[in-house]
DNA sequence: AAAATTAATATGTACCTACATAAAAATGTC
DNA sequence: GACATTTTTATGTAGGTACATATTAATTTT
C-alpha cells in the first residue's frame, strides 16, 4: 500500500455500511454480488467478502448462498461489553480498591444454584460471599458459588488476600458464559453491606461459567446505587 | 473441502482456544509465529491469520507486529446482547403485543436530554411517553425524545398506530449507538403505568443514536419488574 | 557508553486462483 | 400440472504470492 489507492477489507465495509445508511441500500434491498462489489470499487473479490462478514457479525446484512446478500428489514441494535476483574474497573476509574472476605463455606448445592448450572444433581461447592470497595465505599457485593469437582485448587486458595473473582479469572478459563442483568430491592442483608437504604434499586449482574459441559462457578454481583453499565455499540 | 483433511480458519482458532483453555498457552505466553502455527497444523499461514484476527476481536489473545501474539493475561468477559424492536422480542416470547401512546409533545430539549446527545444548545424535540404491553399486561414504558433537525419526518407520523420505536427503526438508520443498563426505584408515575408497587426496583435500559454528529433519538426505556436482560458469551 | 542508523522479523493486507457448497432456476419426466 | 433431476450461480473457503509496516535487535557512529 504504498499508494492510496488501494482499498482495505475496512475501507469496503464502511463504504458499504454508508451505503446502507444512506438508504443507496435500503432494507430488505439485495446488493450487488460480491464481485460487481469488487470491480466496482476496484479491488478483489475476497476484500469485499471480508467485509461482508464484518457487517454480517455487526447483524446489518444476511448473506445467503446463491440467495445473495440483503440488508436486514429487522436491524437490532447490537452492542458489546466488557465485565473486566472488579479490581480493575475499580482502579481503571481511578480508585483505590480494596476486598473484603464476607464468608466462605462448604455447602450442598441449592435448587436455585443447580438451576444455573443446569445441574440435576447435587454438589458440593464452595459458598463465598464478598465485598469490593471503592475508595473505601461499598462498589460492588457478591454472592458466588464454585464447583469444587471442577475447581478443587480453591479449596487451598486463600480468599482473604485475594477474590475469587480475581482468582478464578487468572487460573480457571471458561469456555462459555452466561450473562444476565436485571433489577432488585434492597434487602437488610445487601443493604447492609452496601451502605443503600433499604428497598432502594439495585444493578444485578449474574454470571455463570462451564469448562465444556462442566459448571466452574456462578455470581451474583449486586452494584451500589448508581452503578451503570456501558456498552460499546 | 472434499476430504475432512483441510482445516478451515474456524477449526484453527477452536483449536488454538482450546490450548488457551488447556494451559498449553499460559496467560502471557507468547505463541508461536503464525507460519509455525500454520506448518504444525498443515494449512495456510492466512488461515491462522483469520483465526487470530478472531481470537482478538473475543479478547483472548494480543497481537503486535515483529511483537508476535500473546495470551491476554487480564482476560475480560466479553459479551454480546441484541436488543430488538421492543414488538419483536414480546412476540418471540409467544406473546401478544399492544402498544399505547401516552403523550406526545413538542418541547425545548432539557439539559439532561442535551447532555445525552452532548448537545450545547437547545433544540426542538418530539417527546414522547408510550407503554408496550405482553399479553395486555405493562412490559415496557419509554420516555423518548427525537431530533426534529435530523427526524423532520416523525412530525408526520401517527404514533397512536405505530410506536416510535419501530417507526425509527425501520426509517432512521444510525451510525453510533450508545446503551447503558441501569437500575431505578418505580416512582409515582413509572408504578402507575407499569402496575408496580411505588418503589420497586426497575430494570432500565438507556440508548441513544447518532446518525455522524447529528443526534437522533434517546430513550429510556424502563421495564417492567421482572424483566431481565441475557447477553451472548 | 549513548545515540543514531540499519537489518531482521512477525504480523497486516491485498490479489488471484481453484474448488466447495447451498440454493435458486431451469429442465426433464411421469 | 406435480414432482424429480440437472444446471446455474453467488457465496464460502483455502492456498499461495507479494509486499507493507511496525518493532525489536543488531550495528555503526559520535
Amino acid at each position: 500500500m504504498n499508494e492510496d489507492t488501494r482499498l482495505s477489507w475496512t475501507d469496503v465495509r464502511d463504504e458499504v455500511r454508508a451505503r446502507i445508511l444512506n438508504r443507496t441500500y435500503a432494507p430488505g434491498d439485495r446488493l450487488p454480488r460480491d464481485e460487481d462489489i469488487a470491480s466496482e470499487l476496484g479491488c478483489a473479490r475476497t476484500t469485499v467478502h471480508r467485509a461482508m462478514q464484518d457487517l454480517t457479525l455487526a447483524g446489518l446484512v444476511e448473506r445467503k448462498r446463491k440467495g445473495g446478500t440483503h440488508v436486514r428489514t429487522d436491524p437490532v441494535t447490537r452492542a458489546t461489553f466488557d465485565i473486566p476483574i472488579t479490581r480493575r474497573e475499580v482502579e481503571q476509574r481511578g480508585s483505590k480498591y480494596n476486598y473484603q472476605l464476607i464468608s466462605r463455606n462448604l455447602e450442598a448445592s441449592p435448587i436455585s444454584i443447580m438451576a444455573r448450572f443446569g445441574l440435576q444433581t447435587v454438589a458440593n461447592m464452595l459458598h463465598v460471599k464478598a465485598l469490593h470497595l471503592a475508595d473505601n465505599r461499598p462498589y460492588i457485593l457478591e454472592d458466588r458459588w464454585i464447583d469444587t469437582r471442577s475447581t478443587p485448587e480453591i479449596l487451598e486458595v486463600d480468599l482473604t488476600r485475594e477474590s475469587a473473582n480475581e482468582w478464578l479469572v487468572r487460573n480457571k478459563p471458561y469456555s462459555r458464559v452466561d450473562v444476565r442483568f436485571s433489577a432488585i430491592n434492597a434487602d437488610g442483608e445487601n443493604a447492609d453491606y452496601l451502605e443503600a437504604p433499604t428497598g432502594s434499586a439495585l444493578f444485578v449482574i449474574e454470571r455463570t461459567t462451564w469448562i465444556g459441559p462442566s459448571p466452574i462457578t456462578t455470581v451474583q454481583s449486586v452494584a451500589a446505587p448508581g452503578y451503570q453499565l456501558v456498552a460499546q455499540g
